[in-house]
Parts: structure tokens; sequence; C-alpha cells
DNA sequence: GGAAATCCATGTATAGTTGCAAGTGTTGTA
DNA sequence: TACAACACTTGCAACTATACATGGATTTCC
């Protein structure tokens, strides 16, 4: 039990580091989109194009809400609307290629800074982290990874 | 250096369930304060009482900015302003029992959580994960973690 | 004691998010 | 074909964040 503690406790240190690095990539984004429509990015950059309305239902927003914002977001030249094939009613939301490069951006950066802070682990450290790490991975599944977009990442 | 990029890819996959925990942890004080502004708790929390104008440059945030967001958060009851001791025109802010309330229960549901998931490993497991994490933390510590701020954590 | 500096609050302005309600166009159905 | 249901947009309205410039009070320094 008492390892249990000091585990979750070394796990709250880690996630504080790994917080770090996810709030400096993520800082990049945010001097040219807000989280909000960060958070829209990163759904169709996992999902591939999408309907307005299940697109705002992903991120619990509400119609008017998302229809406003993403005026915006195509603005911004991140996305494009089209109509889908399926329904001239419905529209489809496409991420553009700087939309697609802008969250990429983000993800690379956060990998490059997390090899960075293993490359100064010895090998057999690196191992026994990757090992570690997979096995708190894998206990974490059962977590939705939903809840990722209340902070949009 | 290919047990370093999977040691990274496991730590992305990782980073990515924490990042689940941290965000289902603040997401109920996201209910009653913004992000910003709970931000402004995070610090207080981990400073104790702080002046206007160092608190500001601690969010990076403009003065009169930071003036009107504190309005809100001292009218929601969860820091208060007070005259410091030191100087009639500093003002100094606390945390209300309120404030440190909201920030506590974030910290002890994550804490809450990642147990949970650290109890579904065997105690074996566990002392491997918890070496492996603060092998992790340690290497990571030379990162700054002042960047958290940009998510607010 | 008076000028300069400091600290904070206010005036003013812009932009983004949010949500309810109403409107437009499209599709499905009786 | 007419009516209902659906998908999205717009009208309105309130709130928050942000920042530049200004003003008021206090302290510091010459």
């Amino acid at each position: 039990m008492r390892n249990t503690v000091s585990a979750a406790d070394a796990t709250l240190l880690v996630s504080r580091a790994l917080l770090g690095v996810v709030a400096r990539s993520v800082s990049s984004a945010l001097e040219v989109v807000t989280l909000p429509q960060f958070r829209v990015l990163v759904v169709l950059s996992g999902s591939g194009p999408m309907r307005m309305g299940a697109l705002a239902d992903h991120l619990h927003a509400n119609q008017s809400t998302f229809s406003r914002s993403m005026d915006r977001i195509v603005a911004g030249g991140w996305a494009s609307r089209s109509t889908s094939p399926d329904s001239r009613r419905e529209v489809l939301i496409s991420l553009t290629d700087s939309g697609r490069a802008l969250v990429d951006e983000v993800t690379e950066r956060r990998h490059r800074e997390i090899s960075t802070i293993l490359e100064r682990l010895t090998p057999t450290e690196q191992d026994s982290v990757r090992a570690a790490l997979e096995l708190f991975a894998i206990a974490a599944d059962e977590y939705s990874v939903e809840e990722l977009l209340v902070l949009g990442i």
C-alpha cells in the first residue's frame, strides 16, 4: 500500500513534468489560434472530416456557438467547410494543410522534448522507463481519452 | 537509439493518459471558474499571498487585464484583496478557504485517480513504475515548470 | 517639501466564447 | 404535395480576456 502511495506521488511529479512539456508544445500554437479552436483542430486531426453537428457534439458545444467558432477557424485558414456528398444540408469540416501542420507541429515538438529528456538517461534506464511507462499506459487505458478535450490536447 | 524512440513513444502514450487524468481533475473546477482564473488560484496556492503586480507578472498578464480578472475572482469568493502591511499602495491577494478548497480538490482528485490506476498493477510492477517515473521526473527536472501556466495546471 | 517613480484601478476598445431563440434550406414521410 | 424533422446559420445578448492609455494614491528620493 505504501508503495502505491509512493508511486502515485512519483506519478504526480511526472504529470507535472509532462504537462510542462505539453504546455510548451501547445503554447506556440496558441499564438495563432485559441484553445477552443485548437481543440477543434485536434479532433479533426484524429478523426478526419466531420459534420458540423457531430463535431459540435464531440466538443460538447452548442451548435450556434460552434458554427460561429468555425467561422473564425475557417477565416484563419485552419479548416474548410464543404457540402457533404451525402446530403446538401450537411456541412463537412476538413483540416486545411495549415491546420494539419499546426497540430503536427505540436505533436512533433512534444515528441522531441520527451526524447531529449530521455536521452539524459542511460540506455538501461531508458529501457526500464519505457517498460514502466507502458505498464502505466496500459493500466490507465480504461480511462477514456475523451476528457482530454477539456484542455484541448 | 531505438530504445530512446520507443521510450519516447511510450512516454507520449503516458502523457496522453496523464493528461486525461489532469483534464478530468480540472474539469470540475472549470464549472465554477475559467481556466485563466484557475491559473491564478494555482499560483496563489503554491506561493501564498502575492502582490497584484507580482502575480500579473508571474502570469504574463497585463496589469489592467489582471486587475479586472481579479475583480471577478474576488467577486466569486475565490480570493480576496487586502492592503499590504508593507505599503498602502500594494494590494495583496490571498486565497479564500473556497479558493484553496477548489485547488486542493483538483489535486486530490488527480492523486486519487492515479492511485486507482496504479492499483491495477502488481506491487512489483508498481515498484518498477515508481522507480522509472522518478527517473523520468529527475531527467525532466531541468525543464522549467513555468509553462504549466499556459494550461493553468 | 516636491518631483519622480511605483502600484493599482478605470476608461475605452477589440475579440472570442457561450447559449437561447428564430430563420433558412434540405430531406424524409404521410 | 404538404408537413414534419433535420442540419446548419443568424439575431441577440451577456460574459470573459486582453491591452493601451490614463488617472489616483502612495512611496521614494533628491
